[in-house]
DNA sequence: AAAAATGACTGATTAATATCATAAAACATT
DNA sequence: AATGTTTTATGATATTAATCAGTCATTTTT
């Protein structure tokens, strides 16, 4: 880690309009823009481990970053992949509790650090901002159910192609008629954020390639059946 | 659903003590209280349906109710089992977002109905019940990212044990050497929790019942190795 | 009480997926 | 370039759990 000579603040940054601070008067951060902390990480870094006490927010500002537990087997399941924009950390401090996921780094990040009791003050004196953050969480919450649906009802092909099409969605560049994700994911992230083997993931991506859904560029995966993933994606369709 | 007679104010209500309003002041939920509607409830009604949008949350004063959600297979993936105390829908209303999930009745129940104006005004008045809300919601997050990572990392059988332990957690009565499950899930609800067919369901409960785990008592299950279950539960224990 | 419907259970079979083993490829290090 | 290391890939096998089919038991309806 190390500290950034630039230190933008929130008013002016890039990434801001992507966030649950957009919309927000310059004052109505300022608060936190005073007291946050940008730092720049590599990939393969932690953000902070399961089980320690949070000491503040996080906001990325570039990058990728996954959200991960792992579980008494060893194996990592990814909750969530953050990007630009997105808060992490907040929820251990809401809940008063000690961190229930781990942060690594995926892409190398620039992320300020927002210190609990900056953040907290600007929750209790913006009630717009607490509001946002408790409509991001509820949203959360929600996507969260339905990814333990689709885990218990959906088999593991149809839980890959919708993740690529996730995938895509998020970190997909056009390029006329296919669509690139612009991440690099090893198959055993990809596995993690699934929720099956590594091997699995593996065989399934060449069945999908032989099915000339997707195509590889070096590691970055090109969809190039939107439609014929969704209908894998589906029970019935 | 029948009115009820009573209606008893929130200051006195005895399930109030389980919930997120308990140690609030009575002129901090005052608010609530007077514009609350306490209904009955038979085994069987609907609450709320995904997709729909919320008018209000519920709190529960008796009963036990199931938050489940429909597959596309058709199938229900419970994701919750609320009981006295509880609240349920206020995600939806926080996350300004129609229910991501349906709530039925599975053991008679009484529910006060509080509207949404009522609920929001108390959020946005008392910032200790806004700040319980969101800790709630938080907690909850965390449980769900557990679930998630069960579910797919886990067997069948270890997460049917831990559900086992978990509903005897919530619903047990002791019995000496024994803990009794008081409430009754179909064998299809025990697969909705689970995540699991109804028949594996059926067949694990023979094992553990066969391996002197468990018992049944009519329809209740009686848990007469907690330790074993715990073993079972868990990878490599 | 008889009939129908539902829920619990069992067995057989199939399908999906994990695991184990090993090889090839890619990448990094010296 | 040679080496070690990690990642990806593939094959064989084992295991788990779903599905299908059918029986028995219990409630509900008529």
């Amino acid at each position: 880690m190390s500290s950034s000579p630039h230190n933008t603040p929130c008013e002016l940054c890039a990434s801001r309009k992507f966030s649950m601070m957009s919309g927000l008067t310059d004052t109505q951060i300022c608060t936190i823009s005073d007291h946050k902390n940008l730092i720049s990480h590599r990939k393969g870094q932690i953000l902070y481990y399961e089980g320690t006490k949070p000491l503040g927010i996080f906001c990325i500002n570039s990058g990728v970053v996954k959200v991960y537990k792992t579980a008494s087997n060893g194996k990592e399941q990814i909750v969530h992949l953050a990007q630009k924009g997105d808060f992490l950390g907040y929820a251990a401090l809401l809940g008063e509790e000690n961190y229930t996921n781990s942060a690594m780094i995926v892409e190398d990040a620039k992320i300020c650090f927002i210190p609990k009791e900056a953040f907290l003050k600007t929750l209790m004196t913006n009630s717009e901002f607490f509001k946002r953050v408790t409509k991001e969480l509820s949203h959360e919450l929600g996507v969260m159910e339905e990814k333990l649906t689709d885990a218990t009802q959906k088999s593991v092909r149809e839980r890959l192609a919708y993740v690529l099409l996730h995938l895509a969605s998020c970190y997909g560049v056009e390029g006329g008629e296919s669509q690139k994700i612009d991440l690099i994911l090893s198959r055993e992230e990809i596995a993690g954020i699934v929720g099956t083997a590594t091997e699995s993931v593996i065989r399934l991506l060449s069945e999908f390639k032989k099915d000339d859904l997707i195509e590889f560029e070096g590691k970055k995966i090109i969809i190039k059946d939107k439609r014929g993933l969704a209908r894998l994606s589906d029970f019935y369709a």
